[in-house]
DNA sequence: TAATGGTAGGGGAGGAAAATTCAACCCTAG
DNA sequence: TACTGCTAGGGTTGAATATTCCTCCCCTAC
């Protein structure tokens, strides 16, 4: 899920300052519930509820397990269990499912080819060792050959792979051992119910259709880890205990997961029985957040320090990543918590976990909360896999592509292609040759052509019409695959007819489908009927159940037809082809810009038309055409009229289609625009934005929040004046540090390791910094950096002025409103107003809302550590001394009214706290119980940690007035 | 080490190089 | 008349500052 973010889980801001502990401890406001007294001695925790809300816990099941207990364990071990093997099923007549077993295949052996040297027959043959292909390609000494090198062939597949492809036998697919081809075996191999032998050539697989379109039954196990770090230490496995362990297993498909508890440790024994419990329960998906990062490793090295030799096996472990979520989404952050807020709109607290060795050595109630927390980071991530339908998905594209379901988390994208590849290969008794693409990856060609942008706000529709799957289209359109590429002095020597060969703009030579067919054509053929198939069944169907699988089956071929190319062009991949890659591009530039000249040339006054059409953009597959005309509904029927016209000028099966209406359209430059979206002529389905910072994750939410104000504004309610008006109040919202800190963090993604970079910037630098100062809760490579520009000497590069949020929290440290101002909004908010407002600089980034407002330096730096603090008088600010500690000569007569209003300011800032509170509490799922949160992805913490401090400050200022 | 889909393009920031401004100094005329 | 003190103004020089250009870096579009 993260690579490396914990987020602020096991991490967080350096130990809390003092005023951070003591307000944890402090029921902050009054009308906040005090905590139940401790309401069971320890020694009853066993029979003790978990409170936690309803959806995700029955209050009865909810078990606190004490694992010492060997008693109960086993008694609720039997629980877990799977059902019974039916007597039968062994016998070779039973069907049942939900069973786990291990089939040891025997036979199969690995081999490769070579292409027979001239002078050798079917009756020189040799032996080698297993791993010959490298030898071979390097050059052996054959008697009366002299020494030779060999190009060979499949000689480099993974075993399983070669396997599963010679089997027939596809990723999460149904194989059928028939009854009498089996036998028994003893249970040594594994710690599933069932183990057999038996030989491939009897392995019976079968396609997924019809009845074998049915998933397995996935046992699925969620799960989390706490352990009690030292003080000021991050967890290390080789002194720090494991305390708690929550456990969450679902059987696939079923909502409500049917074993929940934690195993909890009340001294520091070492956890046993996490092993037993693994292998009773024994999940086909393990499952976590950063599991494979933290928690999996950090049991299996702290097994090895306490000497607990058998534990590493963990059972049978098929599958244990959930790296997705960073694979297939894009977020400004990656902890558990800001993607289950996105996806789930439900959040978790962020506790530091310099606190859980706090909650777990309290007494039982503490550990109790410590339980509910560690569940809840246990279920999130089964909500999470549930949410985003990632079982049905995966399971979906490994029935595609053919691998196994493992690669799609662990490898890449071109095990799938190359996957295909071979299955399609051998159906037609090709060999693929080893030649993996190494080295340099300079060698690169050239892409796809971006049409020039004419900028500009557009206040009539534009129409877009697309290809579909442009990529995909030309390759089968033009036989493009590796076995119908004709090389140049091929070209010659065989003496082909020219009327079978195509020759593509990039100037290679292809060999028309008459004479070969190309397999890639062929895989995208399958791929996109396929799909086209499985979005006809979505629309019939209407069980949901159904209709996600449907849907997780279309997207998939899609993906996968798309990266067929990339395949052929990745210069350090697995058989890289240029030739391919390029051709395809070449023919992509040549049709966008056909397209552009034929809408141009046709759509004319000349041509009868109102107007003459303009192409404003394109990029890649698309063109976006003003034809002139005012109404959505003219713009969709020339867009039509257009898109099958220019179709018919194109090789099948490219195809030109009128997908959308942009009206109006802000065109800032190329690959940056916003519009208004119609599919319909009646109501525009959304506002669509690319490229522009409402998109990016490296802006502060200030930046995006005010952009897409703005624009919803100009384009929804053709607002200018309140636009300005709108950019003017947050400027001086700004200027007058009214913004909250926030909405003011940047983040930006750290891609290697600091010595790697060139050039310094500032959330590198700042990732060093934090580093020095605490190792544990600094991020690292992978890390996405959450950062804020802080006031510094004038000329001070960014670099020098980026810091931790919460630093800035804790000490007070002023921000840089004039560097937002200048470098995060002024540049956007221009692109966007430029082409609406004469004047826009001056309009919006000059008037007398810019003027700002002073705010003291830091003043716990250079001379300011010798200056003494003097008392200010609580009326007018005015320098004070001697006996009277409050009040100046001249404010003496206001003393009433001034002490009401230090009393006012300190109730309104205690109801604020006491809101954002209460919030929190919600947050973590109960109102009896502190807050512990240290979220840095959370803007109510930022929140709640200010209203704190303003709330301390507020009341030293009242306890001044003395009486 | 193993394992790795691609190119195009905008835009911010740092840093080097080239350009400009500025202050200090020297010199000379008056 | 010779010499000094002083100022204005031109020229030179080296440092400070602003500008330009290039590269690195991140992230997005397709």
């Amino acid at each position: 899920m993260s690579s490396g973010g914990r987020g602020g889980k096991r991490r967080g801001p350096p130990a809390p300052s003092p005023s951070g502990a003591a307000a944890k401890r402090a029921q902050p406001s009054p009308g906040t519930p005090q905590p139940p007294p401790p309401a069971a001695a320890e020694e009853d925790m066993m029979d003790e509820d978990v409170f936690l809300d309803d959806a995700m816990l029955a209050e009865d099941e909810a078990v606190l397990l004490m694992v010492q207990r060997d008693e109960t364990l086993a008694s609720r071990l039997s629980r877990w269990k799977r059902p019974a093997l039916p007597a039968d099923l062994v016998a070779g007549c039973s069907r049942a499912v939900g069973h786990s077993i291990c089939c040891q295949v025997h036979g199969f052996e690995p081999y490769f080819y070579i292409s027979c040297p001239s002078g050798m027959g079917p009756d020189d043959i040799f032996t080698l060792s297993p791993n010959s292909g490298g030898i071979l390609e390097k050059g052996i000494t054959i008697e009366g050959l002299g020494s030779k090198s060999f190009l060979t062939y499949e000689s480099n597949i993974l075993f399983a792979l070669r396997f599963m492809i010679d089997c027939n036998i596809v990723g999460g697919n149904w194989i059928e051992v028939p009854a009498g081809k089996y036998r028994k075996a003893a249970r040594i191999m594994s710690y599933c119910q069932l183990e057999l032998d038996c030989v491939y050539s009897d392995l019976m697989s079968h396609a997924a259709e019809g009845e074998y379109s049915k998933m397995a039954p996935f046992r699925i196990l969620s799960f989390d880890i706490e352990c009690a770090g030292r003080k000021g230490h991050f967890p290390e496995p080789t002194h720090d205990p494991v305390i708690q362990i929550a456990n969450l297993v679902t059987l696939q498909g079923e909502g409500q997961p049917f074993v929940r508890n934690v195993m909890t440790l009340k001294s520091c024994s070492p956890i046993v029985g996490v092993d037993d419990f693994i292998r009773e329960v024994d999940p086909d998906i393990i499952i976590g957040y950063n599991i494979c990062k933290f928690d999996l490793p950090y049991l299996i090295e702290r097994a090895e320090v306490l000497k607990i030799a058998e534990f590493p096996i963990l059972g049978r472990i098929r599958n244990s990543r959930v790296r997705a979520m960073q694979r297939d989404y894009k977020l400004s952050s990656y902890s558990l918590n800001s993607v289950s807020a996105h996806f789930l709109g439900e959040q978790k607290e962020d506790v530091h976990h310099s606190i859980i060795s706090d909650l777990q050595n309290g007494n039982s109630e503490t550990r109790r909360r410590l339980a509910v927390y560690c569940l809840k980071d246990a279920y999130l991530p089964q909500r999470l896999l549930d949410k985003l339908m990632y079982i049905y998905n995966y399971v979906e594209m490994a029935r595609v592509t053919g691998v196994p379901i493992s690669f799609l988390l662990s490898r890449g994208q071109s095990i799938k292609v190359l996957s295909q590849l071979l299955r399609k290969a051998k159906q037609k008794n090709l060999v693929i040759p080893n030649i993996k693409g190494q080295g340099s990856g300079q060698d690169t060609f050239e892409g796809a052509t971006v049409l020039e942008a004419r900028a500009g706000f557009y206040e009539k529709p534009i129409a877009t019409l697309d290809f579909a799957s442009l990529y995909p289209s030309i390759m089968m359109a033009y036989n493009l695959c590796y076995c119908t590429l004709v090389p140049p002095e091929d070209a010659r020597k065989l003496n082909l007819p020219p009327e079978s060969l195509n020759r593509t703009p990039s100037g290679e030579i292809f060999v028309k489908p008459e004479l070969q067919k190309g397999i890639l054509p062929e895989i995208l053929e399958e791929l996109l009927a396929a799909r086209k198939r499985a979005k006809a069944d979505l629309k019939e169907a209407k069980d949901p159940f159904e209709r996600a699988v449907l849907d997780g089956r279309q997207l998939a071929l899609k993906i996968s037809a798309n990266s067929v190319y990339g395949f052929t062009g990745a210069a350090v991949g697995q058989l890289p082809c240029l030739e391919i890659s390029s051709s395809v591009t070449s023919y992509g530039r040549q049709m966008i810009e056909h397209t552009k000249k034929l809408v141009e040339d046709k759509f004319t006054t000349l041509g009868g038309y109102e107007h003459n059409a303009e192409v404003v953009y394109g990029d890649t597959d698309s063109v976006m055409v003003q034809f002139g005309v005012s109404t959505v509904e003219e713009a969709m029927k020339l867009g039509r009229e257009a898109a099958d016209y220019i179709s018919g000028t194109f090789t099948k099966p490219i195809k030109l289609e009128f997908e959308k209406v942009y009206f109006p359209y802000l065109l800032i430059s190329k690959k940056r625009y916003a519009g208004l979206y119609w599919t319909n002529p009646e109501k525009f389905d959304k506002m669509d934005t690319k490229g522009i910072e409402t998109v990016r994750r490296d802006n502060c939410l200030l930046v995006k929040n005010l952009v897409t104000e703005c624009l919803h504004k100009i384009l929804i309610d053709r607002d200018v004046p309140g636009a300005v008006q709108y950019v003017k109040n947050t400027i001086s919202d700004l200027l007058m540090n009214r913004v909250d800190l926030s909405l003011l963090v940047i983040t930006k993604g750290l891609t290697k390791t600091g010595e790697d970079y060139a050039v310094k910037s500032a959330h590198v630098e700042l990732a060093e910094r934090m580093r020095k100062r605490d190792a544990a809760t600094a991020p690292t490579v992978g890390d996405r950096v959450p950062y804020v520009i802080i006031k510094a000497a004038k000329g001070a590069k960014a670099y020098e002025k980026s810091e931790d949020p919460i630093y800035v929290l804790d000490n007070n440290i002023p921000i840089d409103p004039q560097y937002y101002l200048e470098n995060q909004i002024s540049k956007p908010l221009l692109r966007i107003f430029e082409p609406i407002l004469k004047n826009a600089s001056k309009e919006l980034l000059h008037g007398s809302h810019t003027r700002a407002v002073s705010i003291s330096t830091p003043s716990n730096s250079g001379i300011m550590k010798f200056a003494k603090k003097q008392l200010t008088c609580l009326g007018c600010k005015a320098l004070i001394s001697g006996a009277n500690q409050t009040l100046c000569s001249h404010c003496k007569g206001r003393e009433a009214e001034l002490y009401c209003k230090s009393v006012s300011n300190v109730l309104e800032l205690e109801m604020l706290f006491g809101r954002l509170w209460t919030q929190c509490q919600e947050c973590q799922g109960s109102l009896h119980q502190d807050v512990l949160c240290t979220s840095r992805d959370c803007p109510i913490f930022y929140r709640r940690r200010k209203a704190q401090k303003d709330m301390a400050e507020a009341r030293l200022q009242l306890d001044r007035w003395d009486f």
